[in-house]
DNA sequence: CAGGATCCAGCTTGATACTG
DNA sequence: CAGTATCAAGCTGGATCCTG
């Protein structure tokens, strides 16, 4: 419990100070809170994490590998992801289309911090929900 | 740009795959969606970005930390990240009342993952602005 | 096949007023 | 001070229909 094998905490502590210094507090100022809110929205992740795992995929694949995804929210997250660059939408000219999709370097490098996160997430998540329950009952 | 210092791009891949096939397609099954979700809110990081990085704070002292939230969102945030064991809420029975919030050793620690994140977010966020301008343009 | 466009129900959120 | 309660507005996201 007490092991952190991680940056640790005070190190951690002074990069948080950094971080929130840098923005003037208005959250509409510092891109970041946007750019994370993209990246971890609900869908953007099972979107690259597909393309993570199963590298250059096509609309109707993602859909399918995606469950529970509308095609409209499909839509709209591939292309909020094409345009921050984090993947890249290849089209051939024909009849009928074929467009494909696969994450950029930076997508890919992105990814790989976010692994890390929801191995911690399916690791911690039993113990999460354990202590909601609790709280509900408490209730 | 082709250097990784991440835990191979290999292991994440496998990683992600053995994420992903842990959980039955059904977004419902697997908390680990819902999970993130919670953690990456908007408000949530914040809320918890400070706590990390000024320690214990009151109700109030957190409102004027995070400019723009509202104090039913604060209400509501501070709940759930109670309600999943990341922080902790130590009410004093006194007039005028006196509350305060800390993170608990499992908020450190996604703290600590959030922290790479959010820096790896502050690095590249102006690339990814810029390529969403780019795009803007291109329409 | 890969979307675009539209409509609308529902959840999220902010503003406001009130309380122990 | 630290909330609760309520209501209205706005955005999100799903269902549906349509196109190149």
């Amino acid at each position: 419990m007490e092991t952190n094998r991680l940056p640790a905490a005070s190190a951690a502590k002074k990069k948080l100070q950094e971080i929130i210094g840098r923005k003037p507090r208005k959250a509409d100022v510092c891109p970041v809170k946007d750019v994370l809110h993209t990246l971890t929205d609900k869908w953007s992740m099972f979107v690259m994490m597909n393309l993570g795992s199963q590298g250059t995929l096509r609309f109707t694949e993602l859909k399918n590998s995606i469950d529970g995804i509308s095609q409209k929210m499909l839509t709209v997250t591939l292309k909020n992801l094409e345009a921050s660059g984090l993947l890249t939408r290849t089209a051939y000219q024909q009849i009928p289309p074929k467009v494909e999709y696969a994450l950029t370097a930076v997508g890919v490098e992105f990814l790989q911090h976010l692994v890390v996160l929801l191995n911690w997430a399916c690791t911690n998540s039993a113990i999460i929900v354990k202590s909601r329950k609790k709280m509900e009952r408490a209730v």
